[in-house]
DNA sequence: CGACAGCGTGAGAGCGCTCCCACCGGGTCT
DNA sequence: AGACCCGGTGGGAGCGCTCTCACGCTGTCG
């Protein structure tokens, strides 16, 4: 167009992708045309787009993502926000099926996921100004403590955002997915009593996470409803150690109870540790539950019944749930609480295992 | 400016962030000042400075990543790619411990991290597309099979690329890091024959990955080296079952064994219960070794003498490299190669162990 | 005392895209 | 027959940012 300035309009920088102009020249249409085209192809005749599809393949064509979403104020990308990747939550399988389902979910779309983890204040402070600063259309965020009080500025920001786990503070506008803890803690209770224990107790989560708290109450119900007491109840931190520990408390407490649920198979682990260098054998002794089904669990020396959950599907259907509130904003659907199912396995066997003749 | 045109300029969108305009404005500077102060000040008086710095915090100021990078060309985010998350790389803390580092490796600087998993041969050449798009200044891929083959098309397109795990064709342009895979198979060949094992197998992985190539390898040199004959090797697909199939195998074909060295853990669980179920000891009858140092070989009836490496260190170096590519390309580091180590547990004892009576 | 650096600054162009609007032409309705 | 609609199209503005360039202004040197 204009020649009179000196300077070049435009460097032709050595391996710089085809612009949208370049496709709409090489197709013969307009760029509006051409933009329409590639976008659905809506307002568009038939030879017009036989025209842009032909070039996009000529020329290799790929939109330039941060032109685009400068207009249209969408990244087509999503954050899965990990407070606090501990150890515990790293070790987990946990992590990976999270990811794995959300993957699955955005698999037909062309949405990313960008990966958002806090490990200190500062970083979650950063976390914070990244989501609001629009660089993402939507979060999932992996809910564990009661501290997580950002969970709310988040929610308040308006960004479409779906929890994994019921968030400890749900007084906000906010929607998640879950497990049935409590319906898992029931079951628990229910298959120790149903094999005949009647002294039973619980090494519990932290008291400030949602899923130990509900698998606490659900254990609690299941033993009222069968007639049997409540029983100790010592917490531990989730942690293999932390439940060895508290089982050794449990057993000078109580030294006659012959069944113990642990909220988790890596607790349960450490209580199968503390029950066998106390001289208990399991099952023979002390009928032992753990909880998650994780790998451990079947790889145990005394194989642990376990709580299993739909932890794929769960977050599949976070991801879809995030989709669908980014398409269609304002929509609150409830909370989708997936239920849990018990896995029978050597721990709770009423005959003696070869490995409670261990001990 | 133009009053003239009869519509609004700029519709003021009711909860639009604030634009460098309306920092410049707050500060009292012109936009290009507010737009250099923010990107680490450079020719900008102290005042400016300040004036600006104080706008951002007074209007929350947050700038538009898109917007920016139309410009520079740079999105200030990397892919991990992860080719075929299957069951087995899922259930590994493998991938858990390399986004940690990663994101270890991010974490002082703004860039984040997003995930590209393909499953299918038309979720990698999205993959490729999305890569090639300019999306991310760069990559880390988790190199895993021999028909990976669009690692190299991915690495011509001269996108800065850092491989996880040596890639099977290393004839084109690449830098890696990976873990001494031959150091660690040659430590285990060591230990066995160190504790007295004269008759031993391997269960190996498969042929097509170079991991286990290089376990191979570092294993047969091993037991070179310890003047031992090279003994039987089966491959397996480093699964479980795969395993305890091979380990049958192994024993019909060489009953007089007394070592096996499976290249990874999970194999090794597989190895441990077609022994058991052949009715032979561990470590009496068989000493039994691992790879990885995973959870369950901890946690195994038979606890697992098993390799360890440092994987974290490994992804963070992978982030780093990336980094310094990103910043300064054309230079093409040597790869980087993490020693192993031997973790000593029962699977390996001399003496017989309870699990060992158990048979 | 005039020329010349060089720092701090602001104006303006433009990154590649979408979207609004005006336009054209052929069918349909009154 | 004229008004109208509507599918298909292109022109143009503008998203929010960076970056080049030119312009003062102060200080220093010949």
């Amino acid at each position: 167009m204009k020649t009179s300035p000196p300077r070049p309009l435009r460097q032709v920088t050595a391996r710089s992708s085809p612009t949208l102009e370049d496709l709409a020249v090489a197709a013969g249409v307009s760029r509006s045309t051409a933009s329409r085209a590639i976008n659905g192809g809506d307002r568009v005749s038939p030879e017009a787009q036989a025209a842009v599809d032909r070039a996009v393949a000529d020329l290799g064509y790929i939109p330039n993502r941060a032109a685009r979403s400068l207009v249209t104020r969408r990244t087509s990308s999503i954050a899965l926000v990990i407070p606090e990747p501990d150890v515990r939550v790293m070790m987990d399988p946990f992590f990976a099926v999270v990811i794995t389902g959300i993957t699955e979910a955005l698999r037909e779309t062309d949405v990313q996921l960008v990966l958002l983890m806090s490990r200190t204040d500062d970083d979650s402070s950063r976390t914070l100004r990244y989501l609001r600063g629009g660089h993402v259309d939507g979060a999932i965020v992996v809910s564990h403590h009661k501290a997580d009080s950002w969970a709310r500025s988040l929610a308040e920001t308006g960004l479409p955002t779906i929890f994994i786990g019921r968030p400890w503070d749900t007084t906000f506008d906010v929607t998640y997915v879950d497990t049935d803890n409590v319906g898992g803690g029931r079951l628990a209770a229910q298959h120790l009593a149903g094999i005949g224990r009647r002294r039973l107790a619980t090494v519990a989560g932290p008291a400030d996470m949602t899923a130990a708290v509900d698998r606490l109450r659900g254990w609690k119900a299941g033993l009222a409803e069968a007639g049997l007491p409540e029983g100790p109840v010592v917490h531990a931190d989730f942690t293999t150690d932390g439940a060895a520990a508290a089982a050794h408390r449990l057993l000078a407490e109580d030294p006659d109870i012959d069944g113990i649920f642990a909220a988790s198979d890596l607790m349960a682990l450490g209580v199968l540790e503390a029950l066998h260098a106390a001289g208990r054998t399991v099952p023979g002794d002390i009928a032992l539950m753990g909880y998650d089904n994780h790998a451990v669990a079947e790889t145990a020396a005394t194989p642990l019944t376990t709580i299993t959950q739909p932890m794929v599907e769960m977050a599949v259907k976070a991801g879809t749930m995030l989709l669908e509130e980014i398409e269609a904003p304002g929509s609150h659907p409830e909370p989708v609480i997936y239920s849990t199912e018990l896995v029978e396995r050597a721990s709770t066997s009423v005959a003696p295992t070869a490995s409670a003749a261990n001990a």
